[in-house]
DNA sequence: GTAATCGCCGTACCTATGTACGGAATCAAG
DNA sequence: CTTGATTCCGTACATAGGTACGGCGATTAC
């Protein structure tokens, strides 16, 4: 019962491309194909595939993702940066957001207190 | 003193090709280009753009755009429509961005109380 | 009138994260 | 041994919103 490529993008709920995508950008290791056949991927393989995953739900992309696995046994307080400059953006986003939120609040108030189905406040704070 | 694509891109702060861009989208009209020689923009084209640049600033993706400008003289209960659910949308994104920044809070909160740099839970929580 | 600048047009490229496709090779089942 | 399913590989396509380029024509400055 080998894992083979399809075994694994099943197991991992990806689809078979998307391991050949991370095996293209660098992220996990082409298997040795044997002289003739099909790829074996080892369980190393299919648990940094897991890290993977995991770290894109912490938001991380592919590229910083590339350098969390290379800090693998480098110090904690380098991961921890990582980790920080993430939160940080991941702060700034909300901030954004909420600023946006303000807004479109504000302009559907303005809509709710309009009468007249014909002229729209918010066209109008859009036009010039 | 004709509205160029350069005067107009500039006015705007925006790029030539920006322009251009828009006018194959079809967001803006092609200026009728004279018999020979340069387009020159009406200022309802350049009105528009400053439209679609606001609109991008509430966070309207050029598809909504291209909707809010063909709803220009519709009723205000349709545009409204479209900025709830621009405005769920916000929320929505906002929430994933609260619970990432709780988890990656959680995450750092554990460094934090790490004692050994040589081991990271960071790594280690993305580790199966 | 000629040089330097500007605009036009089609097309290619960019980032990020995959997806899809097509033909050849390989494997598994019967 | 044949048939059907898998895999391999390179390459193209997708999304969103642009940006860049190159060759040629138009225009403007002097």
């Amino acid at each position: 019962m080998t894992n083979t490529i399809s075994k694994v993008a099943s197991e991992l709920g990806i689809n078979i491309e998307t391991v050949r995508f991370y095996e293209r950008r660098g992220l996990i290791d082409q298997p040795i194909k044997p002289e003739v056949g099909y790829r074996h991927y080892p369980d190393d393989t299919v648990n940094r595939i897991r890290f993977i995953k995991r770290s894109q739900e912490l938001g991380f992309a592919l590229d910083e993702i590339a350098n969390l696995l290379s800090l693998n046994d480098k110090p904690c307080s380098q991961v921890q940066e990582l980790a920080e400059q993430k939160l940080s953006a991941v702060k700034e986003k909300m901030a954004d957001l909420q600023r946006l939120e303000k807004a479109l609040n504000g302009l559907l108030v303005q809509c709710d207190n309009n009468e007249d189905d014909n002229r729209c406040p918010i066209i109008e704070s859009l036009q010039p």
